[in-house]
DNA sequence: TAAATGTGTGTAAACGTTTACACATGGAAA
DNA sequence: TTTCCATGTGTAAACGTTTACACACATTTA
């Protein structure tokens, strides 16, 4: 049986609510009683129960984060951020893999109000929000991903803008037939396909559609061999993410495509890779470990005042030009 | 206000202890009366409290887990699998972040018997066995690395094996000076290093010395440009991490160096670039779901029967050879 | 027929906190 | 002197579960 309250009481020789009192350092409280207190608290070595005082308090000092793939470096930084701000507020987080399945992730959305949680970062897959009341739920912020109109605490790119900038880059480096590989399910991915769209504004002729799967490595893959297969004009590609990329730059090794000659392509993330391949690849690099800090931030002022009015912070990719969208000119 | 089981218990028309037993599925039920609970819990939209539940049984359905970095692949990638077999089991997984840091380590481990979690997997940093008394701790189980002696259930693969045979790959492959790019503060390491050293016997004059830093990406290139400044005759580089070696493959090309003829090159982890460059790089590739599977199992096993025998399993790295690591005849 | 066993349910205590309330003391203001 | 407030401490209830114990009734066993 580990050490209570009690204890501590016990050999400090007063009641559990003066010790209560001190370790909160709340109320009047005499200066030898606190003496005492801290001596025995030190000498037993007890440390207080945390689940005790999250069933008191109604809610526990841990937030939930739901996301879609811990594997995806895009994500995996943005925990690391959030794991920081919130130990820094006092908070532990509890880590969901939600693998890009609307089910599971409506699964996880209740795990964390069975489990109290003070409050839950998710990156939302499109259909979960007609699915679930968010108005019963713990507070709410969205990263990467926001509901298309939903008044909600949200820290996203300019995706649009990103798109179109990273488009215009293929385009402008002289490619024909462009392509754009995206993920399925979320609304990254729609605001993304209307970037990649606009750009061909005036040259409408050079778009060779816009293909979609799940954000995995393999899928990527996939994709990129069938448009290979199906598509045989296709001279640059675009893709989503640095999971797609990865899938996508397989295929194209193995056909053996000479770049940037022979086909031009440009990737959503900056995975070490980008930087080494020959040529280096053309990225819009995402400030993860901002968009995970600012939207644990916004959480943890959204737990300490939940009337506080609702903001939405855009942040802006970074486009790196190298070698992969040029054509002749190798820039690297 | 949520609900509680009084509330289901109300309008079934039962008592509160009725309703925890039809919950839980155990004692004596009366058929009518398990209909009017389910009933009652589907119409009211109840969840059971995991708070209360984890106060009442003095733990929560919680493991912890602590990473030394969960940017590092490895460990996302083990973080994955270890959430898999955690929903598995009813369970769910607070990650925390470590970062290399004993200190944070230490603290880490506290809060994790402060939330009352029913197990950790840790992989632990050198200087923490000493530090704590883990018999006060819950279940423990270790991954990836391991204390020397102590008994605990551990999941690790062979390190000394596998860092012989990626260094005999570059012996083989006709390097003359092997230099060493190693973690600074792990067991890992250690047992890394001595099969790194054991492979020279017989050709001791091959190695050119074992360099040590905190498995950082920065910290690859820093010491990567270290030696090439001070031991300019080496020709050959073993990394022991993903992180590692991206760094120092960072270092490699901005001095221009030539693969695998002016310099070989081999490591842990099989990073997604690692099949891209050309030549594509030698690795030792690590089962990370395996590994992060494995512990957790044991780890569930290890709650449900806390006397059971301690196993230490020990799964083997793969070895793929590429072109970084052969003279002359590129493999790939 | 009496005792034993099986089935179904309720009462109340316990888990470790926090906190509203009550009470006691001392000094300052009236 | 009385009243009032500030200070310091204790008692007990509450948070939402689980479960030991008690009880009631029905059926089986001797």
């Amino acid at each position: 049986m580990s050490l209570s309250i009690k204890d501590v009481a016990l050999r400090a020789g007063c009641s559990i609510a003066t010790v209560s009192r001190v370790l909160a350092g709340k109320g009047y409280i005499g200066g030898d009683t606190r003496q005492k207190v801290e001596e025995a608290v030190k000498a037993l070595g007890y440390r207080p129960n945390r689940v005790a005082r999250s069933l008191r308090a109604a809610k526990s000092r841990v937030i939930g984060l739901i996301l879609s793939d811990i594997c995806n470096p895009f994500f995996s930084e943005i925990s690391r951020a959030v794991e920081h701000v919130a130990i820094r507020h006092g908070y532990s987080v509890l880590i969901c893999n939600a693998d890009e399945d609307p089910a599971k992730e409506a699964h996880y959305l209740q795990l964390m109000e069975e489990e109290k949680v003070a409050g839950i970062l998710l990156s939302p897959t499109r259909s979960i929000a007609k699915a679930l009341d968010f108005s019963k739920f713990p507070p709410l912020a969205l990263f990467d991903r926001k509901f298309p109109k939903a008044q909600m605490d949200s820290v996203v790119i300019d995706n649009e803008d990103a798109a179109f900038r990273l488009t215009r880059t293929l385009i402008e480096g002289g490619y024909r037939n462009i392509a754009g590989v995206f993920g399925a399910k979320s609304y990254t991915a729609g605001v993304r396909i209307a970037g990649f769209k606009a750009a061909f504004e005036g040259v409408e002729d050079r778009m060779q559609g816009v293909h979609q799967a799940p954000a995995f490595e393999v899928e990527g893959r996939r994709l990129m061999q069938e448009i290979l297969e199906l598509r045989p004009a296709v001279d640059a590609v675009l893709c989503s993410s640095a999971l797609l990329a990865t899938g996508a730059y397989q295929a194209l090794r193995e056909r053996g495509l000479r770049m940037p000659d022979q086909m031009g392509f440009a990737c959503f993330d900056d995975p070490p890779w980008a930087g080494f391949v020959d040529p280096s690849v053309t990225v819009i690099r995402q400030p993860a470990s901002a968009i995970g800090e600012a939207a644990a931030e916004l959480l943890m002022k959204r737990i300490a005042d939940p009337t506080r009015v609702v903001s939405e912070i855009v942040l802006q990719g970074e486009l790196i030009e190298r070698g992969s969208s040029r054509r002749g000119g190798g820039v690297y």
